[in-house]
DNA sequence: AGAATATGTAAAGGAAACTTGACAAAACAC
DNA sequence: GTGTTTTGTCAAGTTTCCTTTACATATTCT
């Protein structure tokens, strides 16, 4: 699953440590799913999608069927 | 964050285990979804999201800041 | 160049999601 | 009622998400 969560970061003017601030996780969270190691928890890829004001399908791109 | 997991799933007329075997998880985890015990993945989230044709957001209720 | 800022990453640990196996209780037949 | 199906739940274990601390690498700015 990608997601466009750097591109909306900086869209914002943010770095990862003020957005990390902003939605209550590590920096090393932001990172990571900038960077594809892991998805967020549902509760956090909403907060993301809130803060952001897109839905969670415009930040998440999920594939069908393929197990990440 | 509440759900309406167990409505579709009804609607639908199937079964926690036939749900279960839908989206490749065990009934537990389908059970705990449905009564709240924890949320699910984005991932299994997706896949629920996908089977019932609708967006995470018409099936997950996301109360912004209460954590949980 | 050097200094400051931003990002990647690793280790070790905790918390949450998910597993299998089992059993009890509830709901739905007949 | 008894029997069958469905659901709730518990225990114990694995995996994934997320944490703090720390350091290395990049990027940016004088």
């Amino acid at each position: 699953m990608k997601n466009y969560v750097e591109q909306l970061r900086k869209e914002h003017g943010l770095n990862q440590d003020e957005l990390a601030k902003i939605l209550r996780v590590s920096r090393q969270t932001i990172s990571s799913i900038e960077n594809g190691k892991y998805n967020p928890s549902l509760e956090l890829a909403f907060a993301i999608s809130d803060f952001f004001q897109k839905t969670i399908e415009e930040i998440f791109v999920y594939e069908r069927g393929t197990k990440k």
